[in-house]
DNA sequence: GATCTGACTTCGA
DNA sequence: ATCGAAGCCAGAT
């Protein structure tokens, strides 16, 4: 079921806690996603009500369009950005 | 149906 | 550090 996927992956960013943030490779590993690119996807449909600035790039960089969004969100969560890169080994979630 | 596009990742040069 | 190519999924044209 593709939907069942769908979920999964909106389950996970929901599931990012506050003050914290996690990659689309890591989504995807964490929903079983075949590849990261179904994350943005399913972000870009349904990510109007989930934490979706709380989801970077691999390098630790929000997308082009948003990362002006993303770097406020986070901002206010008390994710500082360093410049435009952020610190995902103090900031990135690790799920236990 | 085929083609393009898009919140991506990873490797090699 | 920068660029290009390949792999992958679903929706839109």
């Amino acid at each position: 079921m593709d939907e069942e996927l769908h979920e999964r992956i909106r389950d996970a960013v929901t599931t990012i806690p506050p003050g914290t943030v996690a990659t689309y490779g890591d989504i995807a590993a964490l929903a079983g996603a075949s590849t990261p690119r179904l994350i943005g996807r399913v972000l870009s449909e349904d990510g109007a009500d989930i934490p979706w600035h709380r989801v970077l790039r691999a390098n630790g960089t929000p997308a082009p369009h948003l990362v002006h969004r993303q770097l406020e969100l986070l901002r206010g969560e008390g994710v500082l950005a360093d410049g435009q890169r952020i610190d995902l080994r103090t900031y990135r979630w690790r799920p236990e």
